[in-house]
Formats: structure tokens, sequence, C-alpha cells
DNA sequence: TCAATCAATATTGTAGGACGATTTCCGCTG
DNA sequence: CAGCGGAAATCGTCCTACAATATTGATTGA
């Protein structure tokens, strides 16, 4: 019942192979359980996440699991409520229109900045392979890999462009916690059309084309605006303080 | 550093909007000591910050300390070195510029939507008021209460906007780091110029005119950018670990 | 029966200690 | 003086304990 990978920590000598994996500390470690299983439909928006629960499922000491809460909750993934304890955060209409405001220009920025920088032929392949992969995911409807694709097209494409402070503020992983709520009912037409933008956007940077870059991130928001007004009202939660 | 502590005892009725909860914990209080401390030059940036020496001066526990370095870390504001400690964060002149072109389109933004919004005489009150609090800190050379007025500054026209997830984005901690290193040697006339974009951008966010709140902001930064071009080098460290 | 009240329980917030892991510091040797 | 090795300092993680608060459940009265 108990999860194997309890080990490394009573081991006397350190074995290469742990040492290997082991850039990344427990806290870190947690942080990325929980993000990914956002992603992975293992955590869903608003779920209560205890303590004592937690650190059993991860094997984890509660300091621990507190410091990766601390972190996630600054990144907006998790909201803390004062002794009532941890939840996934839930976006309600209002928020989700905010964060597409605010991500827009972002992403704008990040896609003119790419676009510029895209000089080498080894960027490029990067580039269109974070987009082909989107696509594949996305024609199979394979969620989890969706997500995980989606967030590495924008990982790439802020790489490439070579902005740091960008990684640091666009807020991916709270768009995660919008596409986990909206994916499973978005209709065939409205994946279809947003897959595209996708490819439009990477074309636009492979031609080393800021503007058509800019354009194309552009239009790629307006459908998203477009898919969330359709979508139906009981997708997103009454504002209650989670 | 003052502790704020507002205790609303919420007792046993509930309200059903969503004021809710704001007790101060531990943690929090840490937080803001050590950002309110950079502000006030109390921290300067690269500094070591030793969990034994800031628990015992701050009187808390080494737990409630990890989690508010792990918050401060995802904000930014502090860099934690595996086994290493934690440092208030520098910036080189790379990161400052990424920085300068990443808040760049936030702030903009945030302009455009306080233009918007700004529809009440007590709107406009606040926003004049933010306004002139910069002048007069940043006349009578006080460095502090600069900075903490700027910050104000921001986030009135943030709040004025009406966008939440704004808020949460705009790196705003990381240029109180900036102006932290900068603000001691920029020179009078930087100074003066860098003082009149804020009443610039007040008016027209006053005045009701997105479009002129856009361009002040954008010569705003314009103006930043000259200031970081013209300062001496050795303002900013050589990228090191930390 | 149902609503309000109050006690029992569960969960979180904070403190403090223990110990291995890793880095840093410093003296020693060649 | 470069390199080596050990001592000291610091960090990462776990653990326990207890106070503060929320939630649950039982009791009571209408």
């Amino acid at each position: 019942m108990r999860p194997t990978k309890k080990n490394t920590r009573a081991g006397s000598g350190k074995t290469p192979a742990a040492a290997i994996t082991d850039a990344e500390s427990v806290t870190d470690r947690v942080a990325d359980a929980i993000t990914s299983g956002i992603r992975a439909g293992t955590f869903v928006p608003g779920q209560h996440l205890p303590e004592s629960a937690i650190t059993l499922r991860l094997g984890i000491s509660r300091g621990s699991l507190r410091e990766a809460l601390k972190h996630l909750a600054a990144a907006g993934i998790v909201t803390l409520n004062r002794f009532r304890g941890a939840y996934i955060s839930t976006l309600d209409l209002r928020s989700t229109l905010d964060l597409l405001e605010t991500l827009e220009p972002l992403a704008r920025l990040a896609a003119r900045l790419a676009a510029e920088h895209c000089d080498t032929n080894e960027k490029r392949r990067r580039m269109k392979a974070a987009a082909d992969a989107i696509d594949v995911a996305g024609r199979n409807r394979a969620r989890a890999e969706y997500l995980e694709r989606r967030r590495h097209f924008y990982d790439t494409l802020v790489e490439i462009g070579g902005n740091t402070e960008l990684a640091r503020v666009m807020p991916l992983s709270r768009t995660d916690l919008f596409r986990a709520q909206v994916e499973r009912i978005q209709t065939e037409r409205q994946r279809a059309l947003h897959l595209a933008g996708y490819s439009r956007i990477a074309a636009a940077v492979i031609a080393r084309d800021p503007a058509a870059a800019d354009r194309a991130v552009q239009r790629h928001f307006a459908g998203t605006r477009q898919t969330v007004a359709e979508l139906p009202a009981d997708v997103f939660p009454s504002q209650r303080r989670r």
C-alpha cells in the first residue's frame, strides 16, 4: 500500500544513481507533484489538500509540505485559508477574463522576442517540435499530455526570446488551472481552432516575423476569449472563498 | 519594521460577501518585514540571510521563517541556494533590462484599465493623492518613503483598474530591488524627470484618457531605460551565483 | 421535526529539537 | 603557496508538542 519511493533516506552509502537525479529538494518535488498533478487531473481546482493526507501520500514531513504550499500559494496555484488549509485555486469567470487580459500582453511580448531571436536551426527545430507536439496531443484528446505540451510550448517561446524575467512573471501555472477547468467541455470546433493558433504562432516565430507573431498571439487570445464566452455558466464556481 | 496587526474578529455571524479572513500569520509578518526592510534599506540586495540570525532577530521559529523565505523566493525577492542559504536577490544589468521590458506592457495595461475605470471622485482623489505623495517623498529625498509611495502608486493604479490578476503578476517587489540598487546614485535630473512621469500618468488616468495613460507609461519607461543606460557599470554586480 | 447551542474532535499554526548532508573555514603538510 | 583534511557552521528534513481555530456531532428547547 505504501508508495515504495520512500527510500533514499536511511541509505548509508550514496548510490550514484540517486546522486544523478537528486538535484531537487523534497520541497521542490512536492511542488512539482502538485502542479503536474493538476495538469494530469489528479488534483482538480477546488480540491482540499489536508496536510496529513498529502504528507502520507507523498511520504514527506509536514514542514516540507508547508514550505511547498507556501511556494505554490505565491504562484497562485493553491489558496491558503488560515486554519482551514490549502485548496487548489479555482478561477471564476471574472478571474479568468482578468487572467487572459493580463497574460495576453506578456504572451505577445514573448512571441515578438522569440521571433526576433529565432536565429538558429536548433531554435527553429525546437519551436516547431513544440508546436507539433501540441497538435498531436490535442488531436488525440490526451488531456494531460496536451496540457504538458502546451506548457512546454510557452516555455520554449519564452526561452527562445531570452528574457528571463518573463519566465518568472508569466502566469502559466494559473492558466493551467483554467485549462484544467475548461478543457474537458469545450467543443470540437473550439479545440481545433485553438490548436491551429499555436501552429500559427510558431510559424510566425520561425519566419522571424515579430509583427506577425504578435498578431498571431492576439488572434489566439481573441479565440480563447470567444471560447470562454460560449462556455456554460456552470463551469465557473460562484465566488466562494477558496 | 512595524507589524501590522489587524485582528478583525468575525465572531459568529457569517457575512455573505467575500470580505473574509485577514488575520496576520507569523509567516506573513516575516515576509512583510523583509520586503519593507528592502525598501527601507535595512536589507540590501546581495545580503545573506542566515536562518539563525533572522529567527533570533524577529523572534520566530525556523519553520515559519523557511515558509516565508519560500514565499519570497517565489516572488523573486530572495534567492535560495541549496545548502548555502537565502540571499536578497540582486539584479544585474541584463535582468534589469529584462525586467523593465516585462513590466512595461503590464504597467501600460494597468494604466489603460485605470483610466477606463476611474469613474468616481473617490478614485480620482486616491489617484491624485498617490501621485502627490510620490512627489513629496521624492523631493525630500526620503528614499525609504519614496519607495513605499511608489509602490502605493502602482497598487492604486492596479486597484482602480480592477484586474485582480494583474496585481498578482506585476513584479513590483522585483522592481523595488532595482530601485533599491539605483535610487541612491541617480542624478538629480534623472530623479526629477522620473517623478514627473508619475504625475503625468496620474493626470491621464484622472482625465479618463486610456490612450494618453498608455503613452505616459511608455514615456516613463523610456526615461527609466535612459537612466539605466547612463548608470555607472559598477552599480550592477557581475552575475554570480546568488 | 427542526433549529439553535454547546461540547468533542480534527486540522492548522508555531515552536523547538534532532541529525544527516553540504558548504565554508582554517590550519597543516609537502 | 597549492593542495589536503578535518572542524565548524549552516542548511535540509524529519519529528514531537501544544495552542489556536474550524468543523463536526450531540444535546436541548420550541
